[in-house]
DNA sequence: TTAATTGCAAAAGATTTGCGGGGTT
DNA sequence: AACCCCGCAAATCTTTTGCAATTAA
């Protein structure tokens, strides 16, 4: 058989091939879209810059990918309110989102020692922790009047689809 | 005009009565299933459950009222995954949920340290917090052979709607 | 009386799926 | 060649809504 050289998959094109999925045309696109959102799309954003990429797409197979690799333990599926389930690679360690509820803004943020205290907790009721989930909806301070104005804040800003 | 007794009103019917809400024969079933209800039930669940008191009521007026109690802050929507959105009434103080990945049964607790915290993760990422989401999913520690078996936790259990 | 509420069924919005054709291993 | 995957459209599932009839205030 041809040697199939990963050199320009994407990186969650490689982790689907790691997991023995069978690339097709339009799972590669799929993969290389989510390996470069910054965001936390929803389907149907997906399927936009998907389709951009290559017109061959149908939302179908975007849904059925998204599943695929949800299950794969490739990524993961959020819920930010507004009916649709919205998607973002699986890091490493713990991250948490804030919702600004003026704007939609997506904030991520750490922090261990809330990650510690869900432990905590869990153990204290009897149970072992499998997974958690946290959401913070809040509203951006008003700068104060007599004060310089606020610098942008240290997380990163992503805002999730189009509304 | 006839005197209106609240005696015999549910909890929740005296709340909708606070707030100016016009009382028809199916508010006041439903406002009785949810003031009765010690979990966490669906409208598929309330439905059933305010028909077998009423049969002269519908799935679409469960949907109204359920919304418009929401809106009025006497209920309170949750998701604990499984695509239909969950009711319970709002009580003073927060309190979280842990999700018994087995079973489905749901345990709450409250715990200040979390709710401190996550106002001061807002206020660090330059936020003031509006409202906050936290479940925990969780699986029961098994019990090691050699001690007695551990006694049912503290917190209440409650289970969901039927599945 | 008058405006709000209800039932019914149709509509909407998101996601899944059956099927025949096509691509990957 | 064998099997998996795709596009399309129809089907599901949950929740919302238009409309005419009914009811609380």
């Amino acid at each position: 058989m041809v040697a199939s050289g990963d050199a320009m998959e994407s990186r969650i094109g490689r982790m689907c091939i790691e997991r023995g999925l069978k690339m097709t045309g339009q799972r590669r696109v799929i993969a290389r879209v989510l390996s470069e959102a910054e965001d936390h799309p929803d389907v149907e954003e997906l399927y936009r810059r998907a389709v951009d990429l290559d017109s061959r797409i149908s939302v179908a197979t975007v849904y059925r990918t998204v599943r695929l690799l949800e299950e794969k333990g490739i990524l993961e599926r959020r819920d930010f309110g507004g009916g649709r389930a919205r998607y973002e690679a699986t890091e490493e360690g713990d991250h948490y989102h804030l919702i600004d509820v003026d704007t939609g803004k997506v904030v991520e943020f750490e922090d261990a020692e809330h990650t510690a205290l869900m432990h905590r907790i869990a153990e204290r009721l009897g149970f072992d922790l499998v997974s958690h989930r946290l959401e913070l909806f809040a509203r951006r301070k008003p700068t104060p009047p007599d004060e310089k104005p606020a610098r942008a804040a240290r997380a990163a800003s992503k805002d999730g689809s189009r509304r």
